[in-house]
DNA sequence: TTAATTTCAGAGTAAAATATCCGAAACTAT
DNA sequence: ATAGTTTCGGATATTTTACTCTGAAATTAA
């Protein structure tokens, strides 16, 4: 099902995709998040609150509460959802699962191993989410 | 720790490659690889047992038996392995985790994304095993 | 000030992935 | 034949990941 990154981390960028389609300052709840992107409440929820810990999101409880971006899309990448849920493993993790992929113990995919995570950093820093989120929008 | 693979496809590759090093047709058992590659016995002992169910193996019982290549190492591609294990669906696969990367909603790293699946199949088939083999021997 | 609505914190459960156990069958060498 | 060594098949156990529940605290509006 989930290739690259884990399951909350994909919730979490779809989320805060979501909330940089709406104008700045205006909060969602978790409910509509739930709703409109079909992830089970209390799983969002935590992410949500683990996002907002982490300085990502701002949150405010209470009936016009809800969760926004806590600074503007235009500073926000995909790399900054990415390591905040899944940390940096992806970029020295082993294709064949070995120890590490550092330099010495090279193997015969090495190379091309080494050029698709460039790729992969190049696709999460690329654009921000504002960017993002208007090409979504058509 | 495992990235786009799963366990035990990371584990049935490097068994391949290892076995890829001997001579054709020699017999290597599950004890010699469990401790070479350390991956744990029983895990691994099913891993080849489904890699010779699917063909892609040879094995025999008794004291000389073990496993070896079904064919020759120079007519196995690690797409092969990846395919008998995983499936294909790493195609198909959404990085955001949305339903499936068709060709319709198209999302804004949709081409950064098709491009890195490219690289990967890429990677997949650019060498035979018997070729990786004989680079990782130095 | 009360009721409704929301996030928050932490524990708990369910499911999936990973790993193990065991007894049998096949084969080899003595 | 027999003992030793291996794979095989299927069940079981453990660990990790995904998901849920519950009760409390904050906020709002009537
Ligand atoms: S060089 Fe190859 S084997 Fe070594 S860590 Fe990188 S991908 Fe893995
Ligand atoms: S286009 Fe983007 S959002 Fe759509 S399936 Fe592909 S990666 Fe996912």
């Amino acid at each position: 099902m989930s290739v690259l990154f884990s399951r909350p981390c994909e919730y979490a960028l779809q989320a805060v995709l979501y909330l940089a389609q709406k104008r700045e300052g205006e909060m969602t709840s978790a409910k509509e998040l739930t709703s409109k992107l079909d992830i089970p409440y209390h799983f969002i929820s935590k992410i949500l609150q683990d996002l907002t810990y982490k300085k990502l999101l701002y949150s405010q409880t209470g009936p016009t509460g809800g969760f926004a971006l806590a600074k503007s899309p235009k500073k926000i990448l995909f790399l900054d959802i990415v390591e905040a849920i899944d940390g940096k493993d992806y970029k020295t993790n082993c294709v064949m699962g070995f120890s590490e992929c550092g330099g010495e113990k090279v193997c015969a995919v090495h190379d091309k191993w080494k050029l698709i995570k460039e790729n992969i950093h190049n696709m999460l820093v690329s654009k921000n989410i504002f960017e993002m989120a208007k090409e979504m929008n058509r």
